[in-house]
DNA sequence: TTGAAAGCGCTAACAG
DNA sequence: CTGTTAGCGCTTTCAA
């Protein structure tokens, strides 16, 4: 069995309750005491059990972040910013992969607050009814990131999707393009869906071009969605010079199909991405995009989640990346 | 505070002994007794703390998962199998981004041996004799996973690195290459550095080729280093038709260079990568790549940590995924 | 089939 | 400055 706190404090010939004091640096002993009983701590190797400390504490120093998808650029992004603000603290990282499959979801819920985790980082999906009840019911703190709820009732942080999405079609029409395609989310997304189809439509209405339905294709924000997606949209005929996807996994689609049907990017067809993960950076042409600061909203969720019931909701700003992916037609 | 089993007990009229007997499907009390406690259970919605659980049954079912690095895809991968096996067991995994750093490393280690946690998944870093120390002494067991260790006192499960990459270059001469390049890991990298380039002098070898040194330059598996590398390799002029990347990552880096310089590829150089992530998927041409199942060694690596102390390592078969990046020159 | 009670390893009054 | 002791929420003999 590992020594445990009452071993040191024999050990060093004094009371639990001061080995307790000097792991825990609280006041309450001499200098003389506290160089010693370091000295057992050390020989021996103590490591003081976390499940015990939690248990009197009620601090798990833990949290549980919960995302649909494992596997893209923005997911790893996110968590190397939530893991990084955590380490920071010392608190550790549950990291539950939902698959977006609400069972799962429930059961991961059901496990993190049964090992008493310090709050929950909800990302990129939407929070319904059944988890947001769930988590107040358990009384868990939780944070939305890249998302936000039904109700408002938990603190969010992401960037305004609309104007996101307006700056980046407005970037294309100030560099001379009129026919702009959209491979986007599905308009019954809340979040990635329909702000960023309503972004679209404001940029070109008030610039007095008129978006059209057919102006757009709807993808899952996946590579494959992309080349899919970018086949329907060239196939319907309607002379895009560029196109704008909503993610850049999906853009990377786009161009993948557009290479292969021999359309020389920027030059025939100009591509426009939205995230900045690493993909717009080894795309060949490397790909001018509308970026989030993923890594920073990963960061900042897990402060919101330290901040406690005070914690205010933040809109991260955005911006764009021009790389070469996109035609100046002016 | 939330409701803990002694409040379900006293609502149920029942001691606390027949509740935790109930949920945990012990022998020992009647059907009536079992659905009252559990219609009690059900209204308060109590939630076993697993804190205390972890604490009497010193287990805690959690496990820790140290990687080097979030952003690559064979992370994600990696991550994905490890948690899907996790979560068939339903045990939660703390992921730890040491970011090939030591002390991150020793801090981590530390953290989850505090928290108790039942096996420790070390992956892709090479384990030094100050980590391997810390495990034995801490007693948490553990399994590597596309590494190994000095003194293999650990169970690893990896693909034969010399054997693959051996395979991967006698496909390349199999197809009438003959000047080849390799980007890889640097020689003193005892897992993804030596063994491979051994195995592609050995392809070499047996096929009358000549391995020079010239025809190797060195990445760190990233992006901008096979970028930089084949600008290395290409700038010496040898001649290569076909030039072999030790990752998929650096094989797009390369493919970016070869394309920003107007070199087609297949036709003027054909490129195959290493590990088979969506890298290769999304590049275009699409690439040719040597394929580990990294999800599957993921999975593999969590089954060794609960095969407790007759855990066997294993060495996962690999293959050769064909796609668009290697021209056939016969 | 059930309950009383000791104990898991630690913290925090409280007393000295 | 230091020690005693009563929990934290659960499991598990042992006895009934």
């Amino acid at each position: 069995m590992a020594v445990k706190l009452s071993d040191v404090a024999r050990m060093a010939g004094v009371s639990t309750a001061t080995v307790s004091r000097i792991i825990n640096k609280l006041p309450g002993y001499s200098e003389e005491t506290r160089e010693k009983v370091l000295r057992v701590i050390e020989e021996s190797g103590f490591q003081p059990n976390a499940l015990a400390q939690g248990l009197v504490n009620r601090k798990s120093n833990t949290i549980g972040v919960l995302l649909p998808s494992l596997s893209t650029h923005f997911s790893s992004l996110l968590i190397r910013g939530i893991e990084r603000a955590a380490y920071s603290q010392s608190t550790g990282v549950f990291i539950c992969n939902t698959d977006n499959d609400g069972e799962r979801t429930m059961e991961y819920l059901s496990m993190l607050t049964q090992k008493r985790v310090d709050g929950i980082i909800f990302a990129s999906e939407w929070l319904t009814d059944d988890y947001a009840n769930f988590l107040k019911k358990a009384k868990v703190p939780a944070a939305l990131v890249a998302t936000a709820s039904e109700d408002n009732h938990f603190p969010y942080v992401k960037v305004d999707d609309y104007s996101a999405s307006r700056d980046a079609v407005k970037y294309l029409i100030q560099r001379g393009h009129r026919k702009i395609g959209f491979i986007t989310g599905r308009a019954d997304d809340p979040i990635a869906g329909r702000p960023r189809i309503e972004g679209y439509r404001a940029a070109l209405r008030e610039s007095g071009l008129d978006p059209r339905d057919a102006d757009i294709a709807f993808g899952n924000f996946h590579f494959e969605s992309g080349v899919d997606a970018m086949a329907e949209l060239y196939g319907r005929g309607l002379g895009h010079t560029a196109v704008f996807a909503s993610s850049d996994e999906m853009a990377l689609g786009a161009m993948s199909w557009l290479h292969a049907k021999g359309i020389s990017i920027p030059e025939e067809m100009s591509v426009m991405g939205y995230d900045d993960t690493i993909d717009a950076r080894i795309s060949y042409p490397t790909l001018t995009t509308l970026r989030q600061p993923i890594e920073a909203m990963g960061e900042k969720a897990f402060e919101l989640l330290m901040d406690g019931p005070n914690a205010r909701s933040v809109i991260m700003g955005h911006s764009i990346t021009s790389r070469d992916s996109v035609r100046d037609l002016i």
